[in-house]
DNA sequence: CGATACACCTGTGTGC
DNA sequence: TGCACACAGGTGTATC
């Protein structure tokens, strides 16, 4: 579900009710999600309180007062969702009015401010972990990670020297988070059709040029994503519960049959399969 | 090494 | 209304 721009929108709703403030109490309500939670979850946050909330691709990390970082993944359909919110008297200060768990809230924080933070994901794709802070980055999950794609290290020639002598798609190749981190299958499409690059397009047979202009496009369809506060489809939502708008702007994901809406252009948007994904793209516009 | 298939799991939409 | 099936924003693991 979520990709870079849904997760950090999530990220900076979840800022004021997290950042700064203890978690009074986990309330652990299922052993696991994708693997098992870690030891003793409930009694390592009982208390710590959140320091900073940060993103790495698609992962938010809590660091705690006690030295070590929480590491969330929302999987395909895991949302986060904030109670306790409404109005609050003195700034950071929360209601103590929270409704009853939702099926699938499998993780819920309760916060000394009285923000209520709830992790649900019906398919349980989701992770949540525990590492020491000075050993976050190397935690499996993030070492191999590719850079961030509205970091510094993020451009053209690093396509280039990532793509070379690759003949796989573009598409999988986009995908593949120890490239480039936080891509998914939407923002692939979205930035594959401004670049004018066909998504079955050999990695290593993309000019440089081209690829400076896809980094270039990368960079804006995210940051354009995350202005519109991500794409609301099936489940995603803001913190906040908010819906994201971004699939308004959406040019070919889930668009197929629909005209291609390059002005002139009189093709529709095709829709092919790559490695178990759907790729959406216009024929004409994409070479 | 790289490319591909499969696995995990629930919910929703579609066609009969 | 029921049922079968396809499909969904991800990614680790197994297999060539």
């Amino acid at each position: 579900m979520p990709e870079l721009p849904e997760v950090e929108t999530v990220r900076r709703g979840l800022q004021p009710a997290m950042e700064g403030s203890r978690i009074l109490r986990a309330e652990v309500r299922r052993e696991g999600l994708r693997w098992p939670f870690p030891p003793g979850l409930g009694q390592r946050l009982k208390g710590a309180r959140v320091e900073r909330l940060r993103r790495r691709s698609k992962y938010i990390l809590a660091d705690l007062s006690t030295n070590e970082t929480m590491l969330l993944h929302l999987g395909m359909s895991g949302r986060i969702t904030l109670s306790g919110l409404e109005a609050p008297h003195v700034p950071g200060q929360f209601h103590h009015q929270h409704p009853a768990p939702e099926k699938h809230d499998h993780v819920i924080f309760h916060m000394e401010n009285g923000a209520r933070v709830a992790f649900n994901d019906a398919r349980r794709f989701g992770a949540l972990d525990l590492i020491a802070t000075d050993r976050a980055d190397a935690h499996p999950l993030l070492a191999a990670l590719g850079p961030e794609p509205l970091g510094n290290t993020f451009n053209g020639a690093h396509l280039v020297a990532r793509l070379k002598g690759r003949k796989g798609p573009v598409k999988a190749l986009l995908l593949d988070q120890r490239i480039v981190a936080g891509l998914g299958n939407i923002y692939v499409c979205e930035a594959l059709f401004r670049a004018g690059i066909h998504p079955a397009r050999a990695g290593g047979r993309i000019s440089a040029a081209r690829l400076e202009r896809l980094a270039a496009i990368i960079r804006e369809v995210l940051q354009e994503a995350i202005t519109a506060g991500g794409s609301s489809l099936r489940d995603y939502r803001q913190a906040d519960g908010e819906l994201g708008y971004f699939q308004h702007s959406f040019r070919v994901y889930d668009r197929a049959g629909l005209p291609c809406p390059t002005p002139g252009c009189a093709d529709h948007i095709s829709r092919i399969v790559q490695g178990g994904r759907s790729s959406f793209f216009c024929a004409t516009c994409q070479k």
